[in-house]
DNA sequence: CGAGAATTTGAAACTATTCAACGACTGTGG
DNA sequence: CCACAGTCGTTGAATAGTTTCAAATTCTCG
């Protein structure tokens, strides 16, 4: 079924373009390292690149005139960083953590799309995923409390987390990971400010719902009542 | 260049997908006429046809369990409506106005986005158009003030009637339109309440920027100053 | 003209922000 | 090893902007 697109497996799994794709047929493919808040593209300008993210957390930004941002969305691992057939980035995108990119050629990437039905169908899903998610952040910044928002920001990492970590071990209604995202961004990418943030999981702390030690450690304790926060 | 896939030109422009199409190749297209209000489709539903727009407003609208309700998205003239490749709609569809349909089977519009390269491609284009409009939006909704968001709001529709109306005759700062949405649409698209909505057209009334009349009719006399409010 | 809906306005209440300060953690240099 | 600076996170108090509630006004349409 793949046979004319090797792109449509991947080492990174199932869902990214770039991995098993042999050398001769990815020019100039390479592997790039970030660290994190490093800027990896600006917006307004175009890359003569496209990227699977290979691991680590990208967050993509908008910036008003005056300095406010939003988080519009975020990256992680398997997913597609750039904007095929655009003059410009209308967003630009910056290592939340320590992000391993496999890059590769603009130019061969359209050319690959216009030419396999898979990687081209793949990308169209993708983008529908994409726009699906936005429309469900519109929700959350247009219609959300703070409480829900942050519950909601913490149900889906958590969420994310537990469908790549391997960390089934202890009960699945608790859950410990690392927030990907530093205070600030998790009030850029909620449209708040940081202090409400911080308040907010501090009424997550005192429900008994989660456990923070003042930094990027979380535990879930109650997945459900987390859930019923976040409406 | 076209000539494999007659849907690419469409009789309500050229970005549309159907139109031209000769009828022994367009299976069971029928035009639908909506009134305003009236529910287009269902969220959590899968319909058997996709459309386009001829004419009028659709809104798009995610809702929450307790009935908060928040627009994501609006389709004019020429837009696509419908999700293809998935089981159900993440949204619902309303008619803001008097609404035109041309319909069109589903299974028929899938088959074609897999052999015509035009519609694949042109679909592709827009799902990535309506992404960074609903990223933008994310923007208004998690940064601006009330003020800047109906300006910003006034100032897109001004931008969408001045290229679909002829609307010319007069001086090209100068703009008189209908707004398409009522005080209530407007509060549920800007993340705000109609009490505000109604607080902030009546300053940007005061600072002659604008004139209304207690309705949708609408004339915008500084478009440069909507602007800047707007950031 | 009159009924009902949509819009507008006012005042009070509340949520999130702003401003300010403190505490915790990290890495550097003495 | 400890002192220090710098960053990040937390907390408190006052403020501002938006919402909520209530009511008046205007518009639409039969």
């Amino acid at each position: 079924m793949l046979k004319h697109c090797p792109h449509a497996a991947c080492a990174v799994n199932s869902r990214a373009f770039c991995g098993t794709l042999a050398t001769e047929r990815r020019p100039r493919q390479v592997k790039r390292l970030y660290t994190p808040g490093q800027i990896i593209v600006s917006a307004g300008q175009q890359e003569d690149w496209f990227a699977t993210i290979l691991s680590g957390v990208v967050t993509l930004t908008k910036t008003m005139a005056d300095g406010r941002e939003q988080i519009v969305g975020l990256l992680l691992a398997s997913d597609f960083l750039g904007r095929p057939f655009a003059r410009a980035n209308s967003c630009g995108a910056q290592a939340a953590t320590t992000v391993e990119l496999c890059c590769f050629d603009r130019q061969y990437f359209e050319d690959l799309m216009r030419s396999c039905l898979e990687t081209r169908h793949l990308f169209l899903e993708r983008t529908l995923t994409e726009l699906d998610a936005a429309r469900e952040w519109m929700l959350l910044l247009g219609c959300k409390t703070a409480e829900e928002r942050v519950a909601s920001l913490v149900l889906f990492m958590a969420k994310r987390m537990r469908s790549q970590t391997a960390d089934r071990s202890s009960r699945p209604q608790t859950l410990h990971f690392d927030l990907p995202l530093s205070r600030t961004q998790m009030a850029e990418y909620l449209g708040l400010r940081i202090e409400t943030v911080c308040r907010q999981i501090k009424r997550l702390r005192a429900a008994g719902i989660i456990e923070t030690n003042n930094g990027r450690a979380i535990t879930v304790h109650d997945m459900g009542k987390l859930e019923r926060m976040a409406e």
